[in-house]
DNA sequence: ATGTTAGCGTGCCTGCCCAC
DNA sequence: GTGGGCAGGCACGCTAACAT
């Protein structure tokens, strides 16, 4: 279980992976100096759809889904964050309210940025700017494999797509880089449902099947990948 | 130790889509 | 129009975790 801990970001390991990565020790004084960190337990709320920004987040440790609520209240998650990414970024940008809301995943600690601050530190660095361009790019790039593969597969495809997903989700960040070393999936089947856009009875039936053709393996809550190869070519990827 | 709750798994039924 | 496949929804039972 995750602790809390309030790092100077000069020590911040998730920083390394974040658009902050380039900054000097002075910016970081600054920056450690208008930041505030929260521990957040498994299932809180961070900030909830309709909210106007006030500034950034950016995740230390733990896991965060966003979610959105469809017209029946259904939940569709849309995005992971994991630790050095930011949150929030989009709408603090785009000067709009939070169009999703984000949840904690399990124990997290999470800094908030306020704006002022936020925009001081990327007016100087150009280098934090293009990195953010990049960063909202590439979800760009997600969102429309995600509609692509919503609108043109079948469950079973976008299952097994997602669960490999997942896998590099849950990976130790130790063997992050290794293509074929699994992790365990703990993950409710609400939430998997939620991600792949089904209902939760039909991914337990799914889970069964590839348990079953010996592509995963359960272990009460846990999903471990046996077949990376085989979800591979039943996902199309 | 016991009761409660949340999550998981399964069976059955229904609706939709597509091929014939 | 009909049958088959796919997916969703509801109901129910089981189990593990948690609270008292």
């Amino acid at each position: 279980m995750a602790k809390f801990i309030d790092p100077f970001c000069t020590k911040c390991e998730a920083r390394k992976d974040s658009c902050f990565y380039m900054l000097q020790n002075g910016d970081l004084d600054f920056l450690n100096s208008n930041k505030v960190s929260t521990f957040y337990k498994k299932g809180q709320t961070i900030f909830y759809a309709g909210r106007t920004p006030t500034g950034i987040y950016c995740l230390l440790n733990g896991k965060i889904k966003l979610s959105k609520l469809g017209f029946d209240g259904k939940e569709q998650i849309v995005r992971f964050v994991l630790p050095g990414q930011l949150l929030g970024i989009r709408a603090l940008i785009a000067k709009r309210s939070y169009t999703a809301f984000a949840t904690t995943l399990e124990d997290s600690t999470v800094c908030f940025i306020d704006k002022e601050s936020f925009f001081k530190i990327t007016n100087k660095y150009p280098a934090i700017t293009g990195c953010l361009l990049s960063t909202l790019s590439q979800l760009l790039q997600e969102a429309e494999d995600k509609m692509t593969s919503m609108a043109q597969k079948h469950v079973r495809e976008r299952l097994a797509e997602n669960l490999l997903f997942l896998n590099n989700i849950y990976k130790p960040v130790d063997i992050k880089n290794s293509v074929e070393t699994t992790a365990s999936i703990i993950l409710p089947r609400e939430d998997l449902a939620n991600i792949v856009g089904t209902a939760t009875e039909t991914v337990i039936r799914l889970l069964s099947d590839f348990k079953n053709e010996k592509l995963i393996s359960i272990e009460g809550r846990k999903i471990i990948l046996k077949d990376i190869a085989g979800l591979h070519k039943i996902a199309r990827l």
